[in-house]
DNA sequence: CGTATATCAGAAAGACTGAGATAC
DNA sequence: CGTATCTCAGTCATTCTGATATAC
């Protein structure tokens, strides 16, 4: 009948506010024709310098070929382009196109109101404590 | 060259936390044969009450159709079985079986030493924090 | 030669929609 | 009749592993 007296669970609260709350941004970002992964690609990006593959999956904590897989979608969307980098043929460097620049513009008023929205009630304080818990789980070798 | 002023990313942070942490989380119990989802089912039926597939869907926050294929696949495994509610035909329960049971009771000692290692240096009245923002972004409508 | 980078091939779990079956 | 519960069918994006091609 009564639950197990437990560990804190930190990793399902975790699970679960991110569950709840990406459900909904998905949502908003979908709207506009990206999904969450695609913007935060778009995003980085955005300075409309080239990057490599495997630094864009470091940066998402994404394996390389998962990210091969969401540029090659992204190329077919005319939102990203593949340029070889002259410096080191192994790379190929991600450049953002003009289409992508406008995506990314519209997506990311639409996140930024998002978040501000999320905040909601949460004082200044709150956020920034929130802010580096998280970062702090983030960085966790573990 | 330099990054946008921007509003401040929660639901970045929110995602590259639950990200990072997830990665590490799998991977402790898919050592022992099972995904944090079926933990998260058989936490939830450990105490060998039945439970309607709808219940279960909204509590771990899944469309009903996600939930019974998550079912199907443990049904499969010998890890819970499905029994008609008698008050009610339209409802399926769902039962964990001995075998979901045993490996229910080393599933959780595995999550709760990995959650103990995650909170690692945060203090109690950190997490309490952590857990009660958490919870609040989770029950955001929204 | 060994390492690094990206891609390919394939498998699996997950998520979503829309439609259907059954029971209230 | 309308609603609720679950399942089915099908599609798609995501994730992982392991292998391959190419370049350093």
């Amino acid at each position: 009948m009564s639950r197990r007296p437990k560990t804190f669970d930190l990793t399902f609260l975790l699970e679960q506010a991110q569950r709840r709350v990406s459900r909904n941004f998905d949502l908003a970002l979908r709207e506009l024709g990206a999904s969450p992964e695609q913007w935060r690609v778009l995003d980085r990006l955005s300075d409309e310098e080239g990057r490599p593959i495997g630094e864009l999956a470091a940066e998402l904590c994404m394996n390389p070929p998962t990210m091969t897989k969401l540029i090659d979608r992204m190329v077919a969307a005319n939102l990203v382009m593949r340029i070889a980098d002259e410096s080191d043929s192994r790379r190929v460097l991600v450049f953002i196109t003009d289409i992508g620049i406008e995506l990314w513009a519209k997506l990311t008023r639409r996140a930024d109101s998002f978040n501000e929205q999320l905040a909601g009630t949460l004082s200044a304080k709150q956020i920034q404590h929130l802010g580096e818990m998280l970062g702090y789980l983030a960085d966790r070798p573990s």
